[in-house]
RNA sequence: GGAUGGAUUCCCGAGUGGCCAAAGGGGACAGACUGUAAAUCUGCUGCAAAUUGCUUCGGUGGUUCGAAUCCACCUCCAUCCA
């Protein structure tokens, strides 16, 4: 019990680190405004942006990822967007390195990195530095599973799991073949029960010294903003950049076309439905995705929550506020 | 004016005398998440003093121990005949 209590001498280190390890987030929900916000943001403190987002990464996916645009960052740089073909695989391990590196770039500038977008998990895993490092690239025994599921279904799969780690087949549903191979590789390959690896990992404290800033707006709001977004990158031609992507040789099972708007557009030129079934499809399922996020941030520790209804919609009253935070919380 | 079919809980839709607060789906709401996360999965959805009670299946009245289910009339919708 007195043992936490202790500060042994990596934490002191921390705590003095702390001071120079400045990182500032900027969240929220897909569509509440986050990306004109940090820009506005970025010039005030001098900071440069880092993309949180699991689609902003990949090049030609501009319409659908509503990535923003070269003349809209007004010479504030971005990093982690554009980077990736459509062809390569991204996941959190990834994201985590390459941020790191942006975010010793951006310091070593003198700079503020801002890590802004809306992949929860992805910002979790930069900020508490979580560790991921466990286990190689290689997924046959992935394949090996989900076909074991297929065949003998989810519960002779989740048998395995509560053979090795029962801890685990308490918060793994049986029907969440994902998580359940994920919990099973995690132990064959690392002779560890993930249980207890994410135990010890939420256990970590932050490296940085930070400000967690999630945007919110009125749901029925949001859901409308939504609505009329997936209708505007349909005007905007999200079909024909679809169409590229598939005669590039872009597939359903890429990671980059499980994004909102990618696969029901494919699933529509593949002729499985039409266009008006896949447009109610990505309205309704970005509707999902933004309640998705805001459980995810509910739940995370340490966050502002900014509520633009609050301010009135003004964005200069937002900013004052966030300014004032990153004053309080000595990040400027 | 006549004929037939229909009106069910937020929506679609099953239910044709008790086992019905009413299948199933959708939406809404809530939650989980530590190498696919814009992914994957779970719960919940008439009201309440909640192992029970109350109100509900277009409306009114009736039959019956008992009706969403049967009968009569009415209202509205759909198709067809004039």
């Amino acid at each position: 019990m007195s043992e936490a209590n202790l500060i042994n001498d990596t934490d002191l280190m921390n705590i003095a680190d702390k001071d120079m390890k400045k990182l500032v987030i900027l969240t929220g929900p897909t569509a509440v405004g986050k990306s004109a916000l940090s820009i506005a943001l970025a010039k005030e403190i001098g900071g440069e942006i880092i993309s949180a987002d699991s689609m902003q990464v990949y090049r030609n996916m501009d319409i659908g990822s509503a990535k923003i645009l070269s003349e809209e960052m007004d010479g504030v740089p971005h990093h982690l967007i554009d980077v990736l073909e459509p062809m390569e695989e991204f996941n959190v391990v990834i994201f985590q390195k390459m941020a790191k590196a942006a975010i010793d770039e951006i310091r070593s500038r003198g700079h503020i990195p801002i890590l802004v977008g809306g992949t929860g998990f992805y910002i979790q895993a930069v900020l508490y530095d979580i560790d991921f490092t466990h286990n190689d690239e290689d997924t046959s025994l992935r394949t090996q599973l989900e076909e074991l599921a297929r065949t003998q279904g989810n519960e002779v799969l989740y048998e395995q799991l509560k053979q090795i780690d029962p801890e685990s087949c308490e918060t793994i549903h049986a029907n969440n073949v994902k998580r359940v191979i994920r919990a099973i590789e995690f132990y064959r390959k690392t002779g560890k029960k993930i249980s207890q690896h994410n135990k010890e990992q939420h256990e970590n404290i932050s490296p940085y010294h930070f400000a967690y800033f999630v945007l919110n707006d009125d749901r029925a709001k949001l859901y409308e903003k939504i609505d009329r977004r997936v209708d505007e990158m349909i005007e905007q031609g999200l079909v024909a950049e679809v169409e590229k992507l598939k005669a590039m040789g872009c597939t359903r099972d890429l990671v980059s076309m499980q994004g909102l708007g990618y696969k029901e557009i494919l699933d529509y030129l593949n002729g499985s439905c039409s266009l008006e079934e896949a447009i109610y499809l990505i309205k309704r399922d970005t509707r999902h995705f933004a309640k998705r996020q805001l459980t995810w941030f509910r739940r995370e520790k340490d966050v502002t929550w900014v509520d633009k209804q609050i301010f009135d919609y003004n964005s200069q009253q937002i900013l004052d506020y966030m300014m004032e935070k990153l004053y309080m919380k000595n990040i400027i």
